[in-house]
DNA sequence: GTCTATAGCCAGATAGAC
DNA sequence: GTCTATCTGGCTATAGAC
């Protein structure tokens, strides 16, 4: 059985570093608050990481290898589109309520440097649309979706599973509601989602 | 004819104010990279604004006012949810093509500071849901609408419409597209967007 | 109102003892 | 590998001349 790493101290910077980072953003996240977190010097964080730039790639490549995976179900999955998004829209909604800052943390740090993407485009396991394009214009021509370009669909997919997580603050204040009740409402989605779409383009 | 505020000094500065901690944020804007954009000193910034964080108060709340009456049209409006649904749909996207950083600035700000939005609740012109809601138990009573939660079927059209540009790196990485690929998926989304709302909600 | 100069603070990074 | 102490630079904010 292998040692389990988050006992190092290396994985107590990293798991201290998430928290700081996806909840602060690069800008607002101190290395000393981290340090505290993890329990550590402060000069301890550049003995493993040399630099916060370089603390923060690791965290970030980190919650993105996270992510991917998720949206690969999606893409290459061989179900119909049907099921592809019932599967989907109840495994995500899940998966980010384990992983709440997920979601705002990728976007947020992404809109600050979009050159970033760049780096995570070369490498193997990115999304890819392309089989799921395809897949579109076949069951389209099979007349069991109303014609969309997959494109559009795959982002109100992304849309309508995503955006209530990362604006959650201004979609409790637009809709009244205290954390509770919209914790409750976010579970509902993983059905009332699927629902939405699948009306949306079943013929 | 009153005098065009743009050119007071007070107005570079929020001007300058507003592009700098849209792109970068409260925490990544500097004071200089304002004062330099406005094309004076820095210490006019805090002769005008007393501080960093009241100017940033002073552009977000300015942000904000911008983006609550589109909200308000069709939240507010006397016609059916799906003449809403489609005019919202076309308003939005063009309101948004020409602030381009506004939704996700305000998100991302919330984000790091979820207390503000109370600031914000307690003012006249807030956005609020219940005559939405009302009008949606109506349409369904009526034989319109599907069955649907107001409160999903707001989240959804607000989902649909604001997700792609809050997001829109992690978009054109995935659907592999460049900038002007984006722009065109863009406008289309003026009519796809309504159609695919109205489609997922009518009988 | 607008400038220059600088105070005062804080964060990231490093040196060096152990 | 881990600590304390410190350097260095950059940032907000202000003092004070004009």
């Amino acid at each position: 059985m292998p040692k389990i790493k988050d006992t190092d101290t290396e994985n107590q910077i990293l798991n201290a570093a998430k928290k700081v980072f996806q909840e602060k953003g690069m800008d607002g996240a101190r290395m000393q608050e981290i340090a505290d977190k993890a329990k550590i010097n402060k000069s301890m964080l550049h003995y493993y990481y040399r630099s916060k730039q370089l603390l923060f790639e690791a965290v970030f490549k980190n919650a993105f290898a996270l992510l991917a995976p998720q949206l690969n179900a999606i893409l290459n999955d061989d179900s119909s589109i049907e099921e592809k998004v019932i599967s989907f829209t109840n495994n995500y909604i899940s998966f980010v309520v384990k992983h709440p800052y997920l979601p705002s943390f990728i976007i947020q740090e992404l809109n600050r440097n979009p050159k970033f993407i760049l780096k995570l485009k070369d490498q193997k396991g990115f999304p890819n649309i392309e089989k799921f394009k395809k897949q579109v214009v076949l069951e389209i021509e099979q007349g069991i979706l109303k014609p969309i370009k997959g494109e559009q669909l795959f982002i109100n997919i992304l849309a309508l599973n995503i955006f209530p997580f990362v604006a959650s603050p201004l979609v409790k204040a637009f809709v009244n509601i205290n954390d509770t009740e919209f914790k409750q409402l976010m579970v509902d989605r993983k059905t009332e989602v699927a629902n939405f779409i699948i009306n949306a383009i079943k013929v």
